[in-house]
RNA sequence: GCCGAAGUGGUGGAAUGGCAGACGCGACGGACUCAAAAUCCGUUGAGGGCAACCUCGUGCGGGUUCAAGUCCCGCCUUCGGCACCA
């Protein structure tokens, strides 16, 4: 009998071996296939690891682990996202240095990481805190703010009164703030912006070069949200002065029945003529109370129009040259098209509700089969033909739309033009914990790009770094680090004191890891060239339409520059589902659902717990954590060591072919149907079991098979058996000519239901097999009418 | 409202249009044990039959097909994302 197996004890042997000689360390060479893999690097929050992350690193642990045995030179690195609100609120609690903190958490999060046995290269890890790594940081920052990509502008912003802090989009969904739940302020601020609406067009086209999946790109598309449509300019008439007012339509093919305008509240027209109308006061009144509403109770879909009528002020229809009302109405935006629209009631829902509550004219210019006096015609895209509309009568929509904006061009009142649904990059904090943004303010030269020379910029080491009242950095307080002199004419200036946002550093990082240590380049240029994008990354859902848009974008700009050469940073993107609490709710401590990753390797080891979270379900789905379900896995660990027990030196092994198995589990391996290969490992061991015998090639090869998921068991049976390491030796081949099986069972139908099974020979003739069948009596006393035979599949007779 | 994903035993979940329920958990039975745990072996979708077998069965209703969990049409439910986006 082998010992009963130890994991506590083997598992630190061989992580001890792994990491102590640096085993998957690695260097550029030219000689090997290279093999990127990434995943998120994690928030080393207080919290430590959460099984969450145990499945959404173990994906390419497994890849990398078996590329290497394939071959590969792998380089799959880890790092810390060490920046932000979290570490800070945390900070200020406990009076204790953010620095501090965000050691002690990355040390932490390091040695859990190592006692699950991720092979990541340690000698490259990156920290978005530390000045070596921001430095780089600062100088893309510097590069964008150089090439016009990075501006300041007074705007609305989302301020959280609790965090003290502006919010963007992104953090301030459903109107309260992401990290504290408490609602959220409309605020005017001067705050940074990046154009991101620049590379809109880019980041969509970028998608159609990497392979990623559908959803991933659909809801990326989502996010830019293109709209193909035209400016058309509307005359007003207003006292003597001759104004006009744009409007953006994507269906200017119906500007016929576009019956009246509607401007947004703060749209500079009303603001700038406000004394020219007969309703003044009321305007000012609707505009302050559309404004004090928070985004979100502004943006409810269901709730009744608002509006109030311009009064002294009427637009002209540039087609008709009909005379139409101008209202103001809150669902208008002004930061989308030109924050002024056409009202078509008879096409529009949201237009025709307005039309309704106003009194409107409704005019059909769009033939459908409904009344649009009782509800709107929104027929979907390209149906439907135009009427009472002289110039475009007849025509389909599509057409409509190409002739009506050629005349229009013709008349000079409009043109064609694409908006996008995404906003810049609201990129600024007033937070301490963060990186500083290197632009000095003079009151002579104004905004001065710090010299590069001089980055990093460092965040001065503050003993009180609690916000302060006014939306102020608190870096404002540090009068020593604001004060210092403009790099264009030496006067006296000051600092940005706003830093960047959370997701500034790790926008670049995959860039970084590939030459974590260079002080002179963002990338080494030879390291890159070696490199280069990452062939795989895996992460989470909810970065879809942040990080990973936001790190394309940066890509896509170093691109434009020359520091990298290509402009996709990832080829393959996957992502893992979340691991919910065994109640199937998200895990939480308010719950006391959490499982610590920590309690599960006491209990069980890190191979048992690797081994549950890739069998536990489809990689991508959420999945219910089971106290119950673990038990299989461990069963199976200590199954596959009791194997020692069955080695014999040889014996028959037709019973089970390994080329199939090996096949099986590379492929979805592949393809990240982790579940699926450890399913048919388990039948594997389970056939070697019920044979009573196994022999030392089967045993090494399903160690092989295994060693990527459990590396720590399948180390030490491999080293016992052979006394080498299973590191040097290479990832079981399988021969294509032993997948085909001599012989096989196939079913037979009778009207398409099973009724019986027959033994034939691989690739029978339908002939041979009817013969078999016959042998069988199954077909005695029918009469076939139709045979349907699938080769090596399935025989069915239509028979009476 | 729009976009996307999903709905399969007691349970987590498998199934290039070709034997539904692989693999795991749980349950039941057996071996070992004084006994239990652990381990090993077996049974386990529902209903009927002594049996060989038969009938039903993948959210609901239709359809295509020799054959549908899978494809098409129409619904219901759940979960994610977007949302007065002109």
């Amino acid at each position: 009998m082998a010992k009963s197996y130890d994991s506590k004890k083997t598992e630190k042997k061989w992580q001890n071996y792994w990491y102590d000689n640096h085993v998957f360390d690695v260097k550029e060479d030219p000689s090997k296939p290279k093999f990127y893999g990434l995943v998120e690097f994690p928030y080393p929050s207080g919290a430590g690891l959460h099984v969450g992350h145990v499945r959404a690193f173990s994906s390419l642990e497994i890849v990398s682990r078996k590329k290497r045995l394939e071959g590969y030179n792998v380089l799959f690195p880890m790092g810390y996202d060490a920046f932000g609100l979290p570490t800070e609120n945390y900070a200020i609690q406990t009076k204790t240095h953010p620095r501090i903190v965000t050691d002690r958490n990355i040390k932490h999060f390091t040695e859990q990481l190592k006692s699950l046995g991720f092979s990541f290269s340690w000698d490259r890890v990156v920290d978005t805190t530390d000045p070596n790594y921001y430095k780089w940081t600062q100088w893309i920052f510097l590069q964008l703010f150089k090439k016009g990509l990075a501006y300041k502008s007074t705007t609305l912003v989302n301020f959280c009164p609790s965090c003290n802090v502006v919010l963007a989009n992104e953090e301030s969904q459903q109107g309260v703030c992401d990290r504290c739940g408490t609602s959220v302020v409309q605020k005017e601020k001067d705050v940074w912006f990046l154009k991101i609406r620049d590379y809109a067009e880019r980041l969509l086209d970028g998608l159609n070069h990497v392979n990623f999946p559908e959803r991933i790109k659909v809801e990326q598309q989502n996010w830019i949200g293109k709209s193909t449509g035209a400016i058309v300019t509307f005359p007003l008439e207003i006292e003597d002065k001759k104004l006009s007012v744009d409007v953006f339509t994507t269906r200017p093919d119906t500007i016929y029945g576009a019956t009246f305008m509607v401007l947004a509240p703060e749209h500079p027209i009303i603001k700038d003529n406000i004394e020219a109308f007969n309703n003044s006061e009321e305007i000012i009144k609707y505009q302050e109370s559309a404004l004090s509403k928070k985004e979100f109770d502004r943006v409810q879909v269901n709730k009744d129009k608002t509006g109030i009528l311009v009064e002294g002020l009427m637009a002209i229809n540039p087609i008709t040259k009909k005379t139409i009302p101008v209202f103001t109405a809150d669902y208008v935006m002004m930061d989308y098209g030109t924050g002024a629209i056409m009202g078509v009631p008879a096409h529009d829902q949201r237009d025709w509700d307005f039309a309704k509550k106003f009194n409107i004219p409704i005019i059909e210019v769009i033939k459908g089969n409904v009344d649009v006096n009782k509800e709107p015609y929104c027929a979907k895209e390209g149906e439907g033909i135009l009427v009472n509309s002289p110039l475009i009568n007849g025509l389909t929509v599509p057409k409509a739309i190409e002739k009506i904006i050629n005349e229009m061009q013709k008349l000079k009142v409009g043109y064609p033009k694409v908006d996008y649904k995404m906003k810049d990059w609201a990129f600024n904090r007033q937070r301490y914990w963060g990186e500083p943004i290197p632009i000095i303010n003079c009151p002579k030269c104004g905004q001065v790009p710090m010299d590069e020379k001089d980055l990093p910029l460092e965040l001065p080491y503050l003993e009180d770094f609690s916000p302060s009242d006014e939306a102020l950095s608190p870096l404002a307080k540090c009068t020593d680090w604001v004060n210092t002199t403009c790099p264009k004419c030496g006067g006296k200036a000051t600092r940005e004191t706003d830093t960047m946002p959370q997701w500034a550093g790790s926008s670049w990082y995959f860039l970084r890891y590939q030459s974590p240590n260079d002080d002179k380049h963002v990338v080494d240029p030879e390291a890159y060239k070696y490199w280069g994008q990452v062939d795989w990354y895996n992460g989470g859902m909810e970065h879809v339409t942040r990080h990973l848009i936001y790190s394309r974008f940066w890509n896509q700009f170093l691109y434009d520059i020359g520091v990298v050469t290509n402009e996709e940073p990832y080829l393959r993107r996957s992502m893992q589902g979340l691991i919910l609490g065994a109640d199937g709710e998200k895990m939480s401590k308010s719950l006391g659902n959490v499982v610590n990753p920590d309690d599960v390797i006491n209990e069980f080891g890190a191979d048992v717990l690797r081994t549950f979270i890739l069998f536990i379900g489809d990689y991508e789905k959420p999945a219910p954590w089971s106290e119950d379900g673990i038990k299989g896995s461990d069963r199976f660990i200590k199954r596959l060591w009791n194997l020692q027990d069955y080695l014999v030196d040889d014996c028959d092994t037709s019973d089970v072919n390994l080329d199939v198995v090996i096949k099986k589990v590379s492929d979805d391996i592949e393809s990240c149907k982790f579940n699926t290969a450890i399913a048919a490992i388990m039948e594997t061991v389970n056939a070697f079991y019920s044979r009573g015998k196994v022999t030392k090639d089967e045993y090494l090869t399903v160690c092989k098979l295994v060693y990527p998921i459990a590396p720590h068991i399948t180390s030490e049976i491999y080293n016992i058996l052979t006394g080498e390491y299973i590191e040097q030796s290479s990832w079981p081949k399988f021969d294509p000519k032993n997948l085909i099986e001599d012989s096989i069972e196939i079913p037979v139908q009778i009207l398409g239901k099973v009724r019986g099974k027959v033994n034939i020979k691989t690739d029978s003739t339908e002939e041979e097999v009817v013969e078999k069948v016959k042998e069988l009596g199954l077909l005695d006393g029918k009469k076939i009418i139709k045979i349907i035979y699938v080769k090596n599949r399935i025989i069915n007779f239509i028979a009476k």
